[in-house]
DNA sequence: GCCAACGTTGGC
DNA sequence: GCCAACGTTGGC
């Protein structure tokens, strides 16, 4: 299983958002980007990966999980873009800040650290499991 | 709200 | 196919 992360603002849509939705989650549309939409392709029913706040707020917050796999993003009729569904499953004890994410040595390879507007990024599993412990959440 | 960094577009 | 111009993202 492969790991990843999704970055969102939540002032357009939040973890509470998100969360609002239930099992069915949601479609992760409107993402108009090669690698985080080839990102998206490539994952699997049940991936794992983490919901971040970005421009403000600025942390991770909670867990999703891929619900559907890739298919066309309703939002338009263009066909290079597709996208997942993703619902919450829980959310962290301790949201993970940025901050937090750059002071740990053992994250400096991040590619939320190293390639900052990439929207939907992988997670390496030692990253996984360093951000939960961080957050005090089970891996 | 600013602006650096990055991705995309389009003229040549 | 190069690269300048433009638009967008996201940390600050």
């Amino acid at each position: 299983m492969a790991y990843w992360l999704f970055k969102s603002e939540p002032d357009v849509f939040g973890w509470d958002d998100l969360t609002a939705k239930g099992d069915v989650g949601e479609e992760w549309d409107g993402v108009r980007n090669y690698q985080a939409r080839n990102n998206m392709r490539a994952m699997k029913m049940g991936d794992l990966g983490f919901f971040y706040h970005s421009r403000s707020g600025l942390e991770i917050v909670g867990v999703v999980e891929v619900c559907a796999e890739s298919h066309q993003d309703s939002t338009t009729d263009d066909e290079r873009w597709d996208c997942v569904d993703v619902r919450a499953i829980r959310s962290f004890v301790k949201p993970v800040s940025l901050d937090m994410i750059k002071a740990d040595q053992r994250l400096s390879e991040m590619v939320l650290v190293k390639n900052s507007r990439l929207s939907v990024q992988p997670v390496t599993d030692d990253e996984w499991n360093i951000v939960c412990s961080l957050g005090e959440t089970k891996p």
